[in-house]
DNA sequence: TGTACATCAGTGAACGCGCGTTCACTGATGTAC
DNA sequence: TGTACATCAGTGAACGCGCGTTCACTGATGTAC
């Protein structure tokens, strides 16, 4: 990725391409029958080669799905870092809220895979952790805003434990909003993102796995109170 | 199940026995494997037949997830009936939502099932509608009691457009609550329950997951203040 | 610019596996008279 | 209480399927001199 890096060949440039192409009919075929519908040979057969010929590209199916995943996390990563969040507070917060949103639902498969029920005998990436809190850094400087109401305060007092406990969310803390992890800002910030998070999971979730079919709400009104819910709780602006 | 009911004669209680031990295993499989770690060959060795026998006692594989949904719903709602709710307002809240994740917690690959990533290709039965208003009816008698804040009030007018559109919903709601569908209140209840569903399920779900794992808080503690939330967005007392 | 060699993409045959499901059957248990 | 028949539980063999993965190979593309 830097800028020193020479130009692919046209043979590097070929399997980069084959790559991707193994990749996008692995993520049609996980949107069409789930995790389990993905299958090397007939992602082999919709591209024309033979069988054998993916394990040029892929070791096995697991690190097929690996790629997916990571991939998966990295796009939502970006999408969620590009949302301007300059005016802060609740304003902010919405439009965080509505971005996260709106890439689940374009690709709920996506979504449910990274944050749905877990594909057993599947082990995550250690890098998860790492693109799961690249995910929820701009929240972190949206919370560094809040003061925490009755409501959430004895959770606060518990993710300041985890602050001091924890070298490594310390460290991506003060990263995100520059506060040392002993000012109490630290801990209200980490516990509006971790809040935040498993609240928007709740309405984006359900949304993913279809379980507002037939309801008769629009889920951005209800993701939007839930919004509201938490910048009241935390007092944002 | 009425009292008329004859005895069972022994060979039906004998069948009810294996049928039951059926489910008992493809439940454990279910936990150790997901939904696709359910085989009906694996549960006849298990269980010491043949594979054939268990056609005696399920049409299908799909039948037999069919009744590990179904099962599932109705323990769930079970609990959730069994909590007292008599106090209302924000104790009641607690306690149902304490419930809920109690039952999520203590198997929560039965909670994924009904909850979580659907299924591909299977087709959840009709009752299923009913079975997750069970769930969801003692929710609606605490929040009859509310009062929407600024935060969800615009939540409250989708869920009144529905209530007029939707009989099915109006009947269920008069059930539960008392009260006919016109009056504000029933779109209140309306809408503190679907709210409370969709924000429970963001920790119930997370945790249920196994997203939490090594964050150093106690998910009760964020329920517990999720539910504050909630109870000061609809002003529980 | 041409040649010798190394690297890489892709093939076809084959492996073993576990799966859901059907079928014709046997033997045990229950029911009617 | 005994007999004739119907119902039910369970078996074993067999079906076709799609899967992930290995292996020895061929032919094309790139690299070094």
């Amino acid at each position: 990725m830097t800028s020193t890096h020479r130009t692919r060949t046209p043979r590097e440039r070929y399997r980069d391409q084959t790559r991707a192409e193994i990749k996008q009919i692995a993520v049609s075929q996980l949107a069409a029958g789930g995790v389990e519908g993905v299958a090397l040979l007939r992602i082999a057969k919709e591209i024309g080669m033979s069988g054998p010929a993916l394990y040029r590209y892929f070791a096995s199916r697991d690190d097929l799905l690996t790629e997916l995943v990571v991939d998966a996390y990295q796009a939502v990563a970006a999408d969620i870092r590009a949302v301007d969040i300059a005016a802060g507070g609740r304003t902010a917060l919405h439009a965080l809220a509505t971005a996260l949103r709106d890439w689940a639902v374009a690709q709920p498969h996506l979504y449910l895979l990274i944050q749905g029920t877990p594909v057993p005998g599947f082990r995550a990436p250690d890098e998860t952790v790492a693109h799961a809190r690249e995910v929820l850094g701009p929240f972190l400087a949206v919370f560094a805003e809040g003061r925490p109401s009755g409501s959430v305060e004895p959770l606060v007092d518990e993710f300041a434990r985890w602050l001091r406990d924890d070298t490594a969310v310390a460290a991506w803390v003060e990263q995100r909003t520059g506060l040392s992890p002993e000012e109490p800002a630290a801990a209200v910030a980490l516990t509006g993102a971790i809040t935040a998070w498993s609240q928007l999971h709740g309405t984006v979730g359900l949304e993913a796995a279809g379980q507002f079919a037939g309801m008769g709400h629009r889920p951005a009104t209800l993701l939007a109170a839930q919004v509201d819910m938490l910048a009241d709780a935390f007092q944002l602006a």
